[in-house]
DNA sequence: TTCCAATTTGTAATTATTACAATTTTATTT
DNA sequence: AAATAAAATTGTAATAATTACAAATTGGAA
């Protein structure tokens, strides 16, 4: 199928040998926007590999990260979040419902300035915390019932 | 002294009751712009105070959370970092060193676009990752050496 | 002082992640 | 193709951060 050739030429392009584990969890995470854990992507495949286990996806995520085929997201303690989207781009975590929304049409925070002052800078996150479109709506609802 | 005074109405201010332990760690806190991890804050306070239980650490930083009165960094895996500035500011953490340093005089990003989509925004984290100008330094004179 | 609620403490439980050795798969050499 | 070596996967055990919880302590109100 196509999709699968799109999957190892993207793992080859980021030097990485692809394998049926690595290629089903490369393949999730580019068909899902979900930012999901480790735990979510092994849920997802653990029924279609049914000899999967979670240290190799343990595996597969850190060596995707090594090679820059995946930004990871450390947005709350609850475990490190992917992401297949490896250009720069905000994110709003939902208290409420803990859904993960990305932002794109942020204005674009400034690496020069900073490298200036003699950091080097591999990685630059933006992420908001609060309440969701839906969460919101359904405080402002309850609170006017009062 | 003076400068429990101040801790204290800070705690005051924030509804939190004052107690030795909620000022010990809330003292740190203040005294250190590292934003020490709560093991680190523990090893600390110890010696101090004999009786102090990470737990109670555990208690007052998530209590300081719920009132505002500290900021949380997720920066990375190995545990939540704490702040005693909850202004808005930016981060940098060196993936060599692991040291976090404040980031002023970023651009403020905006809240209203994000608002107009309907997200109710409660906090902003922008953090950056990399070398350290001192560990970035090491890096080049290490290469220059080959 | 007596009583009650808030706080602290120690330990046990939970969860995310890594370490590691054994097995299986894949590539290389003969 | 068979033998061999290297790489990847798997299962389990270990580590580390955080929370749950009940007992003990503290501090203020009656
Ligand atoms: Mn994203
Ligand atoms: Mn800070
Ligand atoms: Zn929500
Ligand atoms: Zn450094």
């Amino acid at each position: 199928m196509e999709n699968s050739i799109k999957i190892v030429n993207y793992l080859l392009q980021h030097g990485i040998r692809p394998s049926i584990q690595r290629m089903a969890v490369m393949g999730y995470l580019m068909n899902h926007q979900n930012h999901p854990t480790v735990d979510v992507i092994y849920a997802a495949l653990s029924p279609q590999i049914r000899t999967l286990s979670k240290t190799t996806v343990y595996n597969a995520l850190n060596l995707f990260y090594e090679h820059g085929a995946v930004a990871t997201l450390d947005i709350d303690e609850k475990g490190t979040h992917y992401d297949a989207n490896c250009e720069i781009h905000g994110h709003f975590k939902c208290l409420q419902c803990g859904d993960i929304f990305d932002l794109f049409n942020l204005p674009n925070l400034p690496f020069d300035t900073i490298e200036a002052d003699g950091f080097k800078v591999s990685e630059c996150h933006i992420c908001y915390k609060g309440y969701c479109p839906a969460c919101a709506k359904i405080e402002t609802e309850s609170s006017n019932h009062k």
